[in-house]
DNA sequence: GGGCATGTGAGAACGATTCTCACTTATACC
DNA sequence: GGTATAAGTGAGAATCGTTCTCACATGCCC
């Protein structure tokens, strides 16, 4: 079902309590992108009501060990996903079925220096791509 | 001062109030990026108090147009600039004094052909890139 | 087992943005 | 120039995602 993640500790060297150990079930069970009220949802319909703050504290601790990342945002909330792949990648989202995809970052080799050929450096840079998925294609 | 931009109309062909003209002024003033409220802070410093509401409407008008366009977010708000250039390209914000450099878009060449490759489509994305201008640096 | 640092939950607070509604005004038409 | 009216305005309430607060509960180390 799952493409092989990379083994990363949700949570890494913080308490396990029961409330982040329903989160993180949770997380795993969802094959793509998802909100932090969708997991509140997805958890509360499954008669394990965690409170919300307790989730966004879960997910910013996760994101901190690296277990899940942003990978952008459907209207104003946030959008979340595992990801145990290493290096600097972009996450694309499928519009249809939440399907997260890996994408390589090309910014250093050609945005990158398009920009710095102006005297620009670049520190800081974020990119969400939607589309569609082969499966919902 | 100012690179020469495209000549668009503000606003199309809706009316010409005298707040939308105070805010096309204002943006025009700025050099580099801005907030909602910080365009509202300068229009209110310079005695031109103008609802926040009536600022939203204007750059969504603005938007529209194609006279300003949403280059980020700086923390929770959103971060507009005016621009005149055609074709679809990206922003580079300088952190230090707001500056925004044009950049090519290379996705279709490159991240694009990437996640197709996985019969991925892509159908939207949106970059946005912070660093140092020349001038800071 | 005890102590305490850390996590939890409910709800208030916050900030950006949008909506509502009564009022004003730019523009088209006469 | 006068008038009708559609469009814009302003103040403030509403909304929504997210964070903070605070009293209480609980994992974990000794």
């Amino acid at each position: 079902m799952h493409k092989p993640l990379k083994a990363v500790d949700p949570y890494g060297p913080a308490r396990r309590s029961a409330a982040r150990m329903l989160i993180a079930q949770a997380v795993d069970a969802t094959s793509g992108a998802f909100t932090a009220s969708e997991l509140a949802e997805g958890l509360a319909s499954a008669g394990n009501g965690v409170g919300l703050a307790t989730i966004y504290r879960a997910l910013s601790a996760m994101e901190e060990s690296g277990y899940v990342v942003r990978v952008g945002a459907r209207g104003e909330a946030a959008l979340f996903a595992r990801c145990g792949r290493d290096g600097h990648h972009h996450h694309a989202v499928c519009t249809g079925c939440g399907a997260v995809e890996h994408v390589e970052c090309h910014l250093d080799q050609t945005v990158g220096a398009a920009a710095t050929g102006n005297g620009f450096t670049i520190t800081d840079h974020e990119m969400t791509i939607f589309g569609v998925c082969k499966t919902c294609n």
